[in-house]
DNA sequence: CATGAATGAGGTTTCATTCAT
DNA sequence: CATGAATGAAACCTCATTCAT
């Protein structure tokens, strides 16, 4: 029932897609549909909150630490990191892409409730805490906000699908890959980084915003 | 007319619109309508191919130079050129933001008919022959396809801009500095560029370019 | 259950009220209900006929005689009768208003069956006869058929209770008693009762039907 | 439109009457029907507001005095006006049935919306005042409450014409008449009216409960 | 026995579109 | 030309009822 809903809404939108499309493709008849949900909208929301749901699941063990990382320089377990994020939600948008359309879908807003806004907020927080992580380590560049990496990052990673799906683009691990170190050369700090032994010195009154480096 | 169709589509998306909202907001008649157009989906495609329109005349004129930039260090050039491109995204979001956001909308597909298709891809062209023409010059990085930047380009600044819509982001030229500066130094090549009088040898420490490997 | 059906029905009709909100309101299955009942339809009737019933019981008794009666002046006897009837009437408005607005529902007709339309008959018989009764002792006009003595009164009743109900009115016992005596005044006989042996002999001179405008 | 709606709706009540139902019986379709009226509420509200209008109208005369009247018994003109009043109803009962039966239907409330309720105010008012004003004058009695007599009169009338539908009952002249002058003795005064120059001192102080006469 | 799940029919309402005027 | 009135189809949703468990 949630797959065939997300499926259809994926497809062709919330407006785009009537109920009884749904019925049908779920082969069930519309009372059970509203046994289970109040009304479309509730429906929406719960196929939503899941979709997210399964969304955080995949970024949720970005922060696992692989047990050689202490061993490593530093810039190259930050880097791991990243790529790690970004392979993560790759790896989304390829195994789920009916999910991943759907969430990417403009404008959920209208029809949203509460948990659901609540819900889409919670999974976007550990990715910006990683991130401002990265930026204190000194190992992301302060010079470009927390807010403006992550929309650029999801951004660019929804552009790269829609491409793909529109057929401008043949999508692949290369093709991500290749947006992947794009981005980190534009995110990633030039400095040296010092080792995690004297870091917090130095890295000290750090100006939070950007120019730092002018 | 028109004015008043993008704005109610690119507010609630083609399906979530309907005819009667059209009508009641541009004050005229079911018939009045159906006199232009012959159905709401021609409607909306005279909608998209005046919007793309305006997309392109705003990227039109990007490939003007400078008298001065003959004078002046290729890179410097190559630089500007992309800031160009991406101020001229960037303003054209910034002052036509329902344009755009009709524009960004998910998956017109579905209802795009022959020539809609074919001026959406008629505005991508010029930006990706600039891209290339400054790929083969040795400006930007030849490991990043083409399709990759353009996709990452545009994703990452719709990302942006919708980002800003749902409050997580207050997008101002700052910002937007920022998130362009991230990606030409994500795309830009890193060795001296070779130009027809000199050829440069002052980039340094590079540095973080996918040293993983190692 | 008959209860729980009874309020529903009462407050809201038979068509505005849902087997759902009934089965809610009773906390019982679908299931359990049609086992009781084989459709809403007979439900309805099922309490109809408990409602009458009870209505029937609240007036049973009315015919009962004091034991003092016999010693008194024929009219006062009379009278008091009227006041029981009426009385009990208004009793069971009072201490069952649910059951009583159920009943006062215009036009049940479409769906009761043949049980609950004999019962309806049977409930108004024996106030009719008592009416027809008291006429033949002389104690009641006989300028004013049963009939309409009965409408009347039953309906000044309802009238009173709704009105009551739509806040026009603050029906209270002395209320129901101005009404109650407005109705005796207009029904009892003004001649002076002869006892049962010389009745018959006084009763010329109908008289006063229609003839008031002189 | 309007009185197809109304038949449907006196005929079933409103929530035993589809919206179909009432397309059918007036021959058009349902986008038709809802260009005129918002919802199946609204339309019951227009219904039910003009038979209101039209109940009022059949009672507005009712104030009007013969020119005779100043010349003959005050006793005679009261009970000639009682006469006017209730032959107004009864002839409105009897020539809009459909009419009058819709507006005895119970507790039209629950839909009823804001105009409709004034309306059902101000379409009594009149009534009410003319009570008052005989009252005042010592043609009708002082021990039965204004709002009692209302109630009393107007359900009576229903009583009847309920009776009527049911089969218990035959309706006609005469029998309207037998409930009128019942009603008449119930609720006129039994003191002699003094004329117009004096009434106003003598009747100064009358209690105004019940039992003056005990 | 009692239930939760199911359903076809039908409820009210809106849609995209047409056409006489 | 422009409109108000009209419409069939379909939207979302609820109903009275059934049945496997």
């Amino acid at each position: 029932m949630h797959a065939v809903a997300l499926e259809a809404f994926a497809e062709r939108g919330y407006h785009g897609t009537s109920v009884p499309q749904i019925l049908e493709a779920a082969g069930v008849s519309a009372s059970s549909l509203y046994r289970l949900f109040p009304s479309k909208e509730a429906l929406v929301n719960a196929v939503f909150l899941e979709a997210k749901t399964r969304l955080g699941h995949a970024l949720a063990e970005v922060e696992g630490h692989d047990a050689a990382d202490a061993d490593r320089d530093p810039a190259s377990v930050a880097h791991a990191r990243f790529v790690r994020i970004w392979d993560r939600l790759a790896r989304f948008a390829a195994e789920e892409p009916v999910t991943f359309r759907f969430l990417e879908l403009q404008d959920h807003t209208p029809y949203l409730d509460g948990p659901s806004r609540t819900k889409e907020l919670s999974v976007l927080a550990p990715l910006a805490l990683t991130c401002m992580d990265l930026q204190r380590r000194g190992v992301l560049r302060t010079d470009v906000g927390v807010d403006v990496m992550l929309a650029t990052l999801w951004g660019a990673l929804v552009g790269l699908v829609k491409a793909s799906r529109l057929g401008y683009l043949a999508l692949d691990a290369d093709k991500l890959a290749e947006a992947r170190e794009a981005l980190w050369r534009g995110f990633a700090s030039t400095e040296p980084i010092a080792d995690a032994r004297t870091r917090r010195a130095t890295r000290t009154n750090e100006g939070t915003k950007r120019r730092t480096e002018r």
